[in-house]
DNA sequence: AACTGAGTTGTTTAT
DNA sequence: GATAAACAACTCAGT
């Protein structure tokens, strides 16, 4: 038998330590190890990439690949320019490879890229191995001790979790690495298909991903920020897995922290230093392991002499959320990023709904402006000027750094869909994706969704306000001043109210509030797009009309667009709202008339059956206002044409 | 089968 | 200033 000749395909497990996939490389005491990295167009140009995470992933491997020469230095991250569709089977015959390893990903598209890999490592007779290596749990086994179906409770991860059996120990780096073979590439590059490619905006030069199968010098060297033509990043966080052990040891090294963590009590507004533990990104990108942060963290809860938090809050109840999401896309696949075709997911009119391409029933990428005031809205919102400080201040904060507190971002959600601007939730799940350094696309849909009431959670009369939920933490608005540095001389009293100021004061400090902040000179700041209490009932009602409604995302009538005749002008909250009472329904001083207009049919349980079983007629008992035609979103989109296909990645619609 | 209590992370007002 | 109740009301797991 001769000696293996193992390609190690690095993806989203940028580290040495704790690998399980990397340890079955070794342990088949190759001839060869290549550690390689392909370069792979969906995420260059169809997956949302702005130039923080760009910086970090290029950090991960920078790191990654200098800590594989200490092993070896005949050895180093080996980037290779081409899709792996397409790389593989000439790679395979070149290097005279055995055996492919990897760590398994059950992300839609990574699903797809993989089944067609190992279909081509079979046809070249390479064997392939994959190991579980990104979770707690493998997200296939923890479905399947779901009894099948997708983990949309903790309680069904954990007791799904304690069906497979304990989280397994960490295993250490490899204290040596085999020398790569001969890397000689002396096959044709093929070139991706560069549009669509939605990363243009992220960039400011030329984009030269492709000029060479191993680069312009020919070395197989990482790229450059200046190389893929991106603007400059802006954060300060930055990736690593150096950088990562690092950071989880000085976390580790204060036991009471450590033991104690609750997340609902940590603090959205603290910047310096942020009051959790910044190591998702590091999680996303492989570059720490969750289990050997759930280890490290179970060790000294475990000798703790005092009262340790639990889960779900404490820092192990973290991770089983992140479980969970994956375990909810794991069995739902590219249906759990959007609420078209989604069994799981409420279907909620929420303006500027997603394009649909009925060939594949995936959301497009595209979006509808069914109304220009939401469209605006939703503007103001991802540019950080809709005129409420805190929002604005999370949304800067997002684009600067890449990362806000969890707890600020369930601010931003709220805000963005069930409690201000009833804006579809794919909207602000495109923004999240695009920005956030710690972008996993489970937790990030997983969230949304739950923000948005539409799945994981359904108490959507708690809502988050604008004005009162930062001063829990933040009385003088501390925050406010550091990311709306208008704002910084604003008396405390008006710090989230800034619209409430009197003029003297605002002149005194420097700072007039007035028009919508689009050509701000840092003198002025943005009025309030709306009145918060306002829309917030008009929310409310929008949503337990949804509610009473109780489609999913699945339902014939949701796939087909009839969905639009169960729901009248009132369901609609948002829009002008000449029909219904919900624009009228003014505040506080009207309480006591408030509570007799609102009677629905007490059915949501009833409802949510029936729709499921999409037999009986669901409608609300009352005059219906059906949706102006104007209004339609669906309609228009199933008959609109289908743009041409990519051959080489036929599900390139990317997820949040 | 109907009921109860809990659910990582709401707000406002009264005590 | 902390704490508790009211607000209006969803889903799930367990009894």
């Amino acid at each position: 038998m001769p000696k293996p000749r193992v390609i190690y395909w690095f993806r989203t497990d940028l580290r040495l330590h704790d690998s399980p996939a990397l340890k079955a490389a070794l342990d088949l005491k190759p001839e060869c190890l290549y550690p390689i990295w392909t370069w792979d167009p969906h995420y260059v140009y169809r997956a949302r990439v702005g130039p923080n995470r760009w910086r970090y992933l290029l950090d991960c491997q920078n790191d990654l690949s200098k800590s594989i020469t200490r092993l070896n230095p005949k050895s180093k991250l080996f980037l290779i320019r081409e899709a792996p569709q397409t790389l593989f089977p000439k790679l395979f015959k070149a290097w005279k490879i055995t055996h492919l390893v990897f760590e398994k990903d059950t992300d839609a598209y990574a699903r797809e890229r993989d089944d067609k890999v190992m279909k081509l490592a079979e046809e070249a007779g390479v064997q392939v191995i994959v190991k579980t290596g990104r979770t707690l749990y493998d997200p296939d086994e923890l479905v399947k001790q779901n009894h099948g179906k997708p983990t949309m409770s903790i309680s069904q991860v954990q007791s799904a979790g304690k069906r497979i059996g304990s989280i397994p120990r960490p295993i250490p780096a490899p204290t040596s690495l085999p020398d790569p073979g001969a890397t000689d590439v002396t096959f044709e590059q093929e070139k991706p298909e560069e549009k669509p490619d939605i990363n243009s905006i992220q960039r400011d030069g030329n984009e030269a991903s492709y000029s060479a199968l191993a680069g312009p010098k020919g070395d197989f060297a990482l790229p450059t920020m200046e190389e893929l033509g991106l603007k400059e990043a802006t954060s300060s966080h930055r990736g690593g897995e150096t950088l990562a052990l690092k950071t989880l040891d000085e976390i580790i090294a204060n036991k009471d922290y450590t033991a104690t963590f609750e997340k609902p009590k940590t603090a959205p507004t603290a910047f310096e230093p942020q009051a959790t533990t910044l190591l998702s990104p590091h999680m996303h990108f492989g570059s720490l392991s969750c289990r050997e942060f759930y280890w490290r963290v179970q060790d000294v809860v475990d000798s703790y002499k005092g009262k340790a938090s639990q889960p779900p809050t404490s820092l192990t109840g973290q991770l089983l959320f992140r479980d969970m999401y994956f375990g909810a896309q794991a069995a739902l696949g590219y249906a759990f990023g959007q609420t078209y075709n989604n069994p799981q997911c409420r279907f909620i009119p929420w303006h500027l709904p997603s394009e649909i391409d009925t060939k594949t029933g995936l959301i497009t990428g595209k979006y509808l402006v069914d109304d220009a005031r939401a469209e605006e809205y939703f503007i103001r919102w991802k540019e950080g000027r809709t005129g409420f400080p805190w929002i604005d201040a999370l949304m800067r904060q997002l684009k600067q750094e890449g990362w806000i507190h969890h707890l600020g971002r369930h601010a931003v959600a709220c805000f963005l869909t069930r409690g201000g601007c009833y804006v579809d939730w794919e909207r602000g799940a495109e923004v999240f994706e695009e920005w956030l350094i710690d972008h996993e696309a489970a937790c990030n849909i997983g969230n949304w969704q739950w923000l948005s009431c539409t799945a994981f959670f359904a108490q959507f009369f708690r809502c988050y306000s604008p004005i009162a939920f930062p001063q829990k933490w933040d009385k003088d608005g501390e925050f406010v001043r550091r990311y709306v540095p208008e704002l910084k001389d604003f008396g405390r009293k008006y710090i989230y109210e800034p619209w409430k100021a009197p003029i003297s004061d605002q002149k005194k400090w420097g700072c007039r509030i007035e028009g919508d902040g689009k050509d701000a000179n840092g003198t002025t700041y943005p009025k309030p797009m709306f009145d918060f209490p306002e829309r917030r009932d008009i929310c409310l009602n929008g949503m337990k009309s949804a509610y009473h409604i109780g489609l999913y995302g699945n339902d014939p009538r949701v796939l087909d667009g009839t969905w639009r005749k169960l729901f009248d002008d009132h369901a609609e909250g948002p829009t002008e709202g000449k029909e219904g009472p919900p624009g009228a329904m003014v505040k506080h001083e009207d309480a006591d008339g408030a509570e007799s207009h609102d009677e629905q049919p007490p059915s949501p349980k009833t409802a949510k059956k029936m729709a499921v079983k999409s037999e009986k007629k669901v409608a609300p008992k009352k005059p219906a206002h059906k949706r102006e035609a104007s209004q339609s979103t669906l309609d228009s989109m199933v008959t609109r044409k289908k743009k041409k296909d990519d051959d080489v990645f036929p599900n390139a619609t990317h997820f949040g």
